[in-house]
DNA sequence: CAAGACTCCTGACGGC
DNA sequence: TGCCGTCAGGAGTCTT
């Protein structure tokens, strides 16, 4: 066990965050932001932001002295939720350097603007962190606190993005259910599946069908399911989609207790500890060493364009 | 609706 | 040793 943990820890490079880890990012965030306010933001790479579009002065300005009143996550988006009211500006800086009036009011003393929320996806790599790493090099995005504390976004890959909207569903409103919700039950995913005749592994990674999962969960979901991933959605029976339907919340809660999968060197908790779940992994990057369940060794194809590993065994097509 | 290609990026890795 | 081409991966977009 050990060295089959030792073996993944080596095979995993790159963090991608999927819903365990986000939501282990939101909850641990949490007790850190809310009730503080975002004193000043500053971005080191422009294209991180992707609302305002092309206009990080913009973004920085309608951002700071907002209070973050809450938190939460959709699907794989972290969404922190500001207030409407900033603390008045300095009124001779506001003379000086930014004569535009507040937005929908003649009255300058009153600062009452529409609420806003960051909406976050962290992508291949990104992370969001409490304390700032040895090398500014992947800092993407800072936030300062009231509290003297600080938030950091850094991304490697520059795949992350930001959105500062008026409503997060203008980001997140075409997602599909969330699988951990009490609503979504196995005839809510008989419903879904019945609709569709693609294959499992791509439908599964299709936000719109289902949100949160990415291709981890998706691989040891369909192997604890006992499905091939290329199945056809619309030929499974109902006793597998039963299957299917606790496969997919058993892996989900199984990460989340562990607080997540954490890679080699990098850290997915914001005060840098790491997850667990990459001891738990039963096929995700396990090809060739032996299926826990029956010791067939474990194969790596791509569907769908995606690496995708499963056992030919226990997964027959 | 399905499926594939292409794009955005970087760093790791293989070949020579 | 060092250079260079290739690849992975989430999701949006475009094409077939």
């Amino acid at each position: 066990m050990e060295e089959r943990a030792g073996e993944i820890g080596k095979r995993l490079k790159i963090v991608m965050p999927e819903l365990p880890e986000v939501e282990t990012i939101v909850r641990e965030l949490c007790p850190h932001l809310v009730d503080r306010t975002i004193v000043s933001a500053q971005v080191a790479w422009e294209r991180t932001i992707a609302q305002p579009k092309e206009d990080v002065a913009r973004f920085c300005a309608e951002i700071r002295g907002r209070h973050i009143i809450g938190m939460g996550r959709r699907g794989k988006f972290v969404l922190i939720h500001l207030s409407g009211t900033a603390p008045r500006e300095n009124p001779a800086q506001r003379g000086l350097s930014n004569p535009r009036p507040g937005p929908g009011s003649g009255d300058p003393d009153r600062a009452d603007l529409d609420p806003l929320s960051l909406v976050i996806h962290l992508r291949m790599s990104g992370q969001l962190l409490l304390a700032p790493l040895g090398s500014p090099q992947h800092r993407r995005a800072t936030f300062a606190l009231s509290d003297g504390g600080r938030l950091y976004f850094y991304d490697q890959r520059k795949f992350g993005r930001i959105w500062l909207v008026r409503d997060p569903s203008e980001v997140v409103g075409g997602l599909g259910p969330e699988p951990l919700a009490e609503t979504f039950t196995a005839q809510a995913l008989q419903a879904r599946l019945r609709k569709r005749r693609g294959m499992l592994k791509p439908l599964l990674l299709d936000q719109r069908f289902i949100a949160g999962l990415g291709n981890i969960y998706v691989d040891e979901s369909l192997f604890r399911a006992g499905l091939h991933p290329q199945r056809t959605a619309d030929t499974l029976t109902d006793a597998q989609i039963l299957h299917l339907h606790s496969a997919i919340r058993e892996v989900l809660n199984q990460a989340l207790d562990r607080h997540g999968t954490t890679f080699d060197g990098i850290f997915v908790r914001p005060e840098g500890e790491r997850g667990r779940q990459q001891e738990g992994l039963q096929v995700y990057k396990q090809d060739g060493l032996p299926c826990v369940r029956c010791g067939t060794p474990i194969q790596r194809t791509v569907v769908g364009g995606r690496g995708t590993h499963f056992c030919p065994q226990c997964q027959p097509l």
